[in-house]
DNA sequence: GGAGCGATGTCCT
DNA sequence: GGACATCGCTCCG
C-alpha cells in the first residue's frame, strides 16, 4: 500500500460560503496532536450555519465575545460550551467581517483510537461508533476545549489541531436537514458521507 | 431501540 | 431567568 500523499487545507479552502465548504469537507482528516501521540479521524458528518439569515446560527445575533471567532478571518476553530456538559468544534468561513461556520458532527476514526477511548473515559472494548458519533463526542475523543482550542487556526501544522487532505477522492454527499437545532429545522444544511456507518444518526 | 429526561456552565436579554 | 448546534441513562415496548 502507499503511503498517501497529506496536504493542508488552506486558507482559500474556508474562505467561501459554507454551503460549499461542508460536502468538501467531506473525506478529509482532522488531525490532533496530543503530547507524542496524533489523533486522526475521517471527516463524515457535518453542518453549515450561517449568518443573519440563519435563526439556529451562533451569528445570527450578531457579533458578541462568544461567537466573535465566526466573524473573524477563516479557517479558525470556533469551539463553544453547550448545555453544561460538551464542548462542540466548528470552523469559521468566509472572510474577515463575513459570520459563518461549519460543525463537526462525526468522523471515522484513524489513528490514536487508544488515546481517543482515555479522553472519552469509556471503555476500549466499547462499540467504536460510540467513540466519534457526534459533536460532543468527537470533540471530547479528540481532547478539544474552548480554552484550549478555540480561535485556533486550523491551516497551520503548527497548530496542534488541523485539518488535512490525503487526497482520496471525494466520497458522495448527502443533504439533509439539520438536527439538534430548535428553529431554521428545514433548512438543508447537514452533510453526511453517504451509507458511512459513523454518522450521528441516519437519515433526515 | 426509541422516547423521555436530568445534568449542568455560559451567555444574552 | 431562560435558552441552548448534547449525551447517557432510565423506562417502556
Amino acid at each position: 500500500m502507499k503511503s498517501p500523499k497529506l496536504s493542508l487545507l488552506p486558507r482559500a479552502f474556508y474562505d467561501r460560503d459554507p454551503r460549499l465548504v461542508g460536502p468538501d469537507l467531506l473525506g478529509k482528516i482532522l488531525v490532533r496532536r496530543q503530547g507524542r501521540k496524533l489523533l486522526t479521524g475521517h471527516i463524515v458528518e457535518v453542518e453549515a450555519y450561517l449568518g443573519a439569515d440563519d435563526p439556529a446560527a451562533h451569528a445570527s445575533i450578531g457579533r458578541t465575545p462568544r461567537n466573535a471567532v465566526l466573524f473573524g478571518p477563516p479557517g479558525r476553530a470556533y469551539v463553544y460550551f453547550i448545555y453544561g456538559n460538551h464542548y462542540c468544534l466548528n470552523v469559521s468561513c468566509l472572510p474577515d467581517g463575513v459570520p459563518g461556520g461549519i460543525l463537526f458532527r462525526a468522523l471515522e476514526p484513524i489513528g490514536g483510537i487508544e488515546e481517543m477511548f482515555k479522553l472519552r473515559g469509556i471503555a476500549e472494548d466499547s462499540d467504536l461508533r460510540r467513540l466519534t458519533s457526534g459533536p460532543g463526542r468527537l470533540a471530547a475523543a479528540f481532547g478539544i476545549t474552548r480554552e484550549r482550542d478555540n480561535g485556533k487556526d486550523l491551516t497551520d501544522s503548527r497548530s496542534d489541531v488541523y485539518i488535512v487532505d490525503d487526497g482520496t477522492a471525494p466520497p458522495q454527499v448527502l443533504i439533509t436537514k439539520r438536527v439538534g437545532i430548535k428553529k431554521a429545522v428545514e433548512m438543508p444544511l447537514r452533510y453526511v458521507t453517504a451509507g458511512n456507518r459513523f454518522v450521528s444518526r441516519m437519515g433526515p
